[in-house]
DNA sequence: GAGTGGTCTAGACCACGCA
DNA sequence: GCGTGGTCTAGACCACTCT
């Protein structure tokens, strides 16, 4: 029951289209549309209803568009996917980027909290991904990542997983992140964090919850990341 | 040196005299602009440029527009204010809203980190705000607050101050936030903590320092909270 | 110079709120 | 029924990129 709006522009019957054509790989990321005249001219509409279409989906990160150049699927980058959801900075400002240490991956049966998280059905498989990541050398983030097995076949095979898992569960699987949820709380460090964190007894960290959306609407990945906060801080800008 | 473009669109320039009319106070907040058809004449532009210019404004938050109604200077109301900056919840997703219990307020030479933080000068005052909240009528929160005293004037005689701050700054001291940096980590809970959040020894905080910007793009207010966590999260969307 | 997105215009009609 | 913002159109010209 979507709220019936019993009415529905036209520029919104484009932009769900171009949505559904990106989410269903019909246009595939790094490649460039056709020109603002002839995707108008498509679908019968004027160019001005074309182009604030195209701005909407360019404001939310699903195109790029450069004058003179064309108009692109926005492609998660490393860099880029890691920028976008990577909150981790010095104190004062400088941002980070973490370097991945180690990881093990294996499939399960998920347990009843996370078929919550991610809307599983009793008996469905997820994949467990856990990992230890690195900022600047020294060991700073302890993450359990959860994943629905079915959206990403054989992803335990792979040889090792790249820092940033956005790009390739876009590359390799379609799936487009679009955005993230994150609760963030406070806890006094585990005896295994302070091993693996290098950090002290009576040390706390910073948990953080995230779970992530696709461009389908769909739950995702479910991570909690355990961060080392003697000299980092999570930064986030509110407007 | 900002950037100079050498060239500037229409829109960006009536966008910039909407913003400093705003800003200087000409139109008060919640206030009614005229009609996007005269605006358009008064300023020497068509229609659709003055539409794209309170678009844009609208997106940022400064004014909010009422299809038949009108055009508005958005309005830092109670509500308003405090749940678009006021990020804690129960995990899971429930909004909270707090209530403010006791405070102190004084004013008094700024310290050297204080300057740093908000750009002031040596020897110049500043506000200092200390007070404690609650969340369903458990104590959650303590926060200490830090204002360049000239930007508000006699706010430290006031009998008592509102729960949401950012109001105030607007409807008496012209003052309007447009963004906060926040950034977060984790503490553990000093003696102080422990007595004034009713928590325990040896529980983490978590530690919410933020950097308040007005229009005028000032940083305006330095805040840092050290909340209870036992039962409440940040809760942050990235997009 | 050809092709792309970016800006700007002028005007029509629709949906909403209110008197 | 009038005035407001919301949608849609058609077309002109500007700025940028590449060849």
């Amino acid at each position: 029951m979507t709220d019936t709006p019993g009415y529905r522009p036209l520029y919104r019957q484009v932009y769900d289209i171009i949505v559904r054509k990106v989410a269903q790989g019909v246009w595939r990321p790094g490649t460039s549309l056709p020109s603002e005249q002839s995707l108008a001219r498509e679908m019968g509409v004027s160019q001005g209803t074309m182009r604030k279409v195209l701005d909407a989906l360019t404001a939310e990160n699903l195109l790029e568009r450069r004058q003179g150049k064309g108009t692109f699927i926005a492609e998660n980058t490393q860099e880029r996917a890691l920028f976008r959801f990577f909150r981790l900075a010095r104190p004062g400002g400088k941002r980070l980027t973490p370097e991945r240490v180690d990881e093990t991956v294996k499939v399960r049966v998920a347990r009843a909290a996370e078929r919550t998280k991610l809307d599983l059905a009793r008996g469905e498989r997820v994949v467990e991904i856990v990992r230890t990541r690195l900022i600047e050398k020294r060991p700073a983030i302890r993450e359990l990542i959860i994943l629905p097995a079915a959206l990403f076949p054989g992803i335990e095979k792979r040889p090792s997983l790249p820092n940033s898992l956005y790009s390739l569960y876009q590359s390799e699987y379609g799936i487009n992140i679009v955005a993230a949820h994150e609760e963030l709380s406070a806890q006094l460090a585990t005896a295994e964090d302070q091993q693996l964190l290098e950090i002290s007894e009576g040390d706390a960290v910073l948990v953080i919850e995230r779970l992530a959306v696709s461009l389908q609407e769909r739950k995702v990945e479910w991570r909690a990341s355990r961060v080392r906060c003697s000299d980092l801080v999570y930064a986030v800008t509110l407007n």
